[in-house]
DNA sequence: ACCCAGGGTCATA
DNA sequence: TATGACCATGGG
């Protein structure tokens, strides 16, 4: 099955996504941060202690006061590890120039720009590259390698590189596409039944596993 | 009482 | 290059 097929089929089954759930670029890369191994709805309970403090902002962050803003990002996970990154993040965002002035970067550029940022790896960085800037990166995550290699498309331990590689190979550059898929996945995933083993054939593999099936 | 979540870094071999 | 420890909350 065709990459692009698999995308129809989610498609088809759960509708447009609206993602990135985040009104701003710069909330999205937050966003971005705070969810690294964290569910969704932790992060929200963050990032809205960043807006009721009104501090979800760069020229802020930077001068926060460390143990209060870890405060605030406490039920995000990770709340020492996530402040130092995100104080870093906008160090470096600052001295860059902000949005308008990396959204004029080449996407390659951008992209290694991102990944040079202690705390932004691979899945982070193409979040931001895809969601924040609009850049018609493929995003790879664990739903990513665990849909797929249960298809048969891929092994399922390639190298992060690679694995986006392929994708993007084949479907082409639309960040639409990507955008939209991504969520799919995600979506998707949370639908399946861990509890029962057979659930590990049935996503887009046979008929179907979800949460609602069982 | 477990298990996992929209990862990443650092130390070690 | 690649494995392991570590980070930590909240929901199932």
């Amino acid at each position: 099955m065709s990459p692009k097929r698999v995308f129809n089929k989610l498609f088809r089954t759960y509708g447009k996504q609206n993602w990135w759930p985040g009104e701003t670029p710069f909330e999205i890369m937050i966003g971005a941060i705070l969810t690294q191994n964290t569910s969704w709805s932790n992060v929200e309970k963050a990032i809205d202690n960043l807006n009721a403090h009104n501090c979800l902002d760069a020229e802020k962050l930077v001068r926060a006061d460390q143990d209060q803003l870890a405060a605030l990002l406490k039920p995000s996970g990770y709340f020492n590890v996530k402040t130092k990154r995100i104080i870093n993040y906008c160090h470096w965002y600052l001295d860059q120039g902000g949005y308008s002035c990396l959204s004029t970067r080449d996407t390659e550029q951008l992209r290694n720009d991102l990944l040079s940022v202690n705390g932004i790896g691979p899945e982070t960085a193409d979040d931001i590259m895809l969601y924040a800037f609009e850049r018609p990166i493929f995003v790879v995550d664990a739903y990513t390698r665990r849909l797929f290699s249960r298809l048969g498309l891929i092994d399922g331990m390639e190298h992060y590189e690679h694995i986006r590689q392929l994708f993007e190979d084949k479907l082409g550059a639309d960040v639409a596409l990507y955008n939209e898929f991504h969520a799919l996945i995600v979506r998707h995933a949370k639908m399946v039944c861990k509890k029962n083993p057979k659930c590990q054939e049935c996503c887009l593999v046979d008929k179907c596993d979800y949460k609602q099936a069982h």
